[in-house]
DNA sequence: CCTTTTATATGACATTTGTCATATCATCTG
DNA sequence: CAGATGATATGACAAATGTCATATAAAAGG
């Protein structure tokens, strides 16, 4: 199995090379730094390329995405230091094959593997994320927060967008009545203003 | 490595049994059912229990649910012939180590290899659809409508529920030039205020 | 080198927003 | 009935927001 490594941190991609090549891995190249990714795939075409996806100038992801743009067979396995909810759906998107914590080198060997052969490889801590991303978050109970129901409309009209004259026209309230509404709901969940609250209702939703 | 093969047809379980052998791996057990899956995984407590997803009776969810709930650390593995974006969240849910097609016999090792090192492991089939099922949405082309990169920024921190004041604290920005670019924000996307921003930027998401 | 553009800032201003104290009025409730 | 409760309203006020005209300096382009 061939591979490039690009690291950030010089220290930690001379660890794996060593790391790898003990393990019989062939390192054709080790860059650290985004830029140079696409410049190494293009001149050794590795079976994988390693490539941490928290670096200065140019990060994994983009310097991924450039690659898979140009050698869209190219495996990509990313390194991190610890998970990033962010960049969990970006490297899927994009078609990175995995993700791998760095502390997890014991695991590091098996994971290339699997890639090597075809497979996707996510560590626990990604995986156990998913489902939290998969299904949005589960619905809130505003009934449990005594959120009358009334309230609960204004809070549906403010995550509209309406300001509070067209709630009031809306629900034949005046003006006022709604503000007072409105600061009653904003203390109850604890939150500052009507644009946190239609936040707040779209990602507990 | 030590497994436990559950398959709805016995032809399958067999030969899937024929395969492993050959490579070295042990299979401890054959059970045809969800229902001999607990029974067996507590007799033999295998490092792995590969089964098939879709069977009759006691499905593979439901069963590798109840191996889990008695047997936290299970590593369990599916067998698929075809990818479901319903059985994809279920797995990831309950904790399954991966999903793999049958098929892809010539990845099975490698990929069990990798599950039994901690790894969680996915076919290519699953892992294209999960950008899919993460953000259904056809997402909102900014650069289209002129958005530029800091204005974007921007939105992305009103739509975590920043005032002016923290927005232009993140970015090293005067509270003044975080109004100008909201205002022009505004403008472009033909929006009244920053709580239609917010809305409009989760619901083109 | 001069001009244009770009990014950032300021001040003034009208409007909207959120808070609070208080006021009606109808409806329960003992 | 008297008092409590709940829904709605008002007015006053400070703070935040959005708009606009204008300023400045740096970068880019000629």
């Amino acid at each position: 199995m061939r591979l490039i490594i690009i690291d950030d941190d010089p220290l930690v991609a001379a660890s794996l090379k060593t790391i790898l090549e003990a393990k019989d891995i062939t390192v054709l190249a080790v860059g650290n730094d985004g830029e140079q990714a696409k410049f190494l795939y293009g001149k050794f075409m590795p079976d994988i390329l390693l490539m941490d996806i928290r670096m200065e100038h140019i990060n994994g992801i983009e310097a991924a995405k450039q690659v898979l743009g140009q050698y869209p067979d190219a495996k990509v396995l990313f390194l991190t230091t610890f998970a990033d909810d962010e960049y969990i759906i970006r490297a899927l998107e994009i078609g990175a094959k995995g993700y791998i914590l760095k502390q997890d080198f014991e695991n590091l060997v098996p994971a290339l593997q699997a890639v090597f052969n075809g497979q996707n490889v996510f560590g626990n801590e990604i995986v156990t994320k998913l489902p939290g991303l998969l299904q949005e978050t589960g619905k809130f109970d505003y009934e449990a927060c005594q959120i009358t129901e009334k309230e609960q409309e204004i809070i549906r009209l403010v995550a509209d967008g309406l300001n509070n004259k067209e709630i009031s026209d809306t629900l034949y309230l005046s003006e006022g009545t709604v503000r007072n509404y409105l600061s009653q709901i904003l203390n109850k969940l604890e939150l500052r203003d009507r644009t946190q609250l239609a936040v707040f209702y779209y990602q507990h939703k």
